[in-house]
DNA sequence: CGCCCTGTTGGGGA
DNA sequence: ATCCCCAACAGGGC
């Protein structure tokens, strides 16, 4: 980082919708990157004299620094001072990308649709408890609500739940404390053990190409569906909550006494 | 080959 | 508050 963007083309114009490209481009060129910064799965890019350029990746955006080719999907070129290259490269064409001009909005569109970062020291189980007071939920839905906790996917989400050893469908204020306590460890752990398996850190995500085997080998449950649970053997299963595909052990996750 | 389903996500309308 | 559909595409099963 530090240097300078000489110039943003933005391929695919609906990448910044409803802001135009042309917008995003004249508020970003000519500035140099101060700092790399996320919130939730929002990355952004903090530049110099308030302006930031805030992305998402959704399912399938990529960042490829220093890259000599453009692949297929690139929506977004954006060249650097020195002659370097960041693409936004997205085959799906959900990811997203606009600029704000000053910190205020900034933390104003953050303030709108996320809740508390899950390694922030203000994120207790007792926090945690609170959210779920009142809510008829499904609880993976909870965890998958990024203005619940800030972050947490269907990957993990399936992870931690198994950890906690709670049915994904139990509504979220019925499940009892203890029980809370323990699944707000699990999401810490499902976390910190995805973030373990890219390589990185909790204090710094920009490692990607340090993974330390495949990812998907430390999924305990999602997408283990007729595989055996790790705990007890039993058929793990797939389900859908949320309108998300979700993996559960029918066995040390059991659902909600219905009343 | 065509059709249908699925999916590391989030926003908007019902 | 909650639920459902949708965006756009690739890949796999039938």
């Amino acid at each position: 980082m530090g240097s300078r963007i000489e110039q943003l083309k933005i391929l695919d114009p609906r990448w910044c919708e409803p802001q135009r490209p042309s917008t995003v481009s004249k508020a970003v060129k000519g500035r140099k990157i101060c700092e790399l910064g996320r919130r939730g799965k929002y990355i952004f890019l903090e530049l110099e004299g308030e302006a930031y350029l805030v992305m998402h990746l959704r399912m399938t955006g990529t960042l490829l620094y220093g890259t000599s080719v453009e692949p297929a999907h690139t929506r977004v070129q954006m060249t650097l001072e020195g002659g370097s290259t960041l693409l936004f490269v997205d085959p799906r064409r959900f990811g997203t990308g606009q600029v704000f001009s000053d910190r205020v909005e900034l933390e104003q569109f953050f303030e709108f649709r996320l809740g508390m970062e899950p390694f922030a020291e203000t994120f207790t189980a007792d926090h945690f408890v609170s959210l779920t007071r009142g809510s008829r939920t499904a609880i993976k839905a909870f965890l998958l609500d990024q203005r619940k906790v800030a972050g947490v996917g269907n990957i993990y989400a399936d992870e931690a739940l198994f950890r906690a050893r709670i049915h994904p469908a139990h509504p979220a204020g019925r499940i009892k404390r203890e029980r809370l306590e323990l699944l707000h460890g699990a999401v810490l752990d499902a976390l910190a053990a995805g973030i373990e398996a890219r390589g990185a850190t909790i204090d710094d995500f920009r490692h990607v190409d340090g993974a330390r085997g495949s990812f998907q080998d430390r999924f305990l449950v999602h997408r283990r569906a007729d595989k055996p649970c790790p705990e007890c053997e039993t058929t793990i299963v797939k389900t859908r909550v949320a309108q998300r595909g979700t993996y559960f052990c029918p066995n040390c996750q059991r659902p909600p006494r219905s009343r």
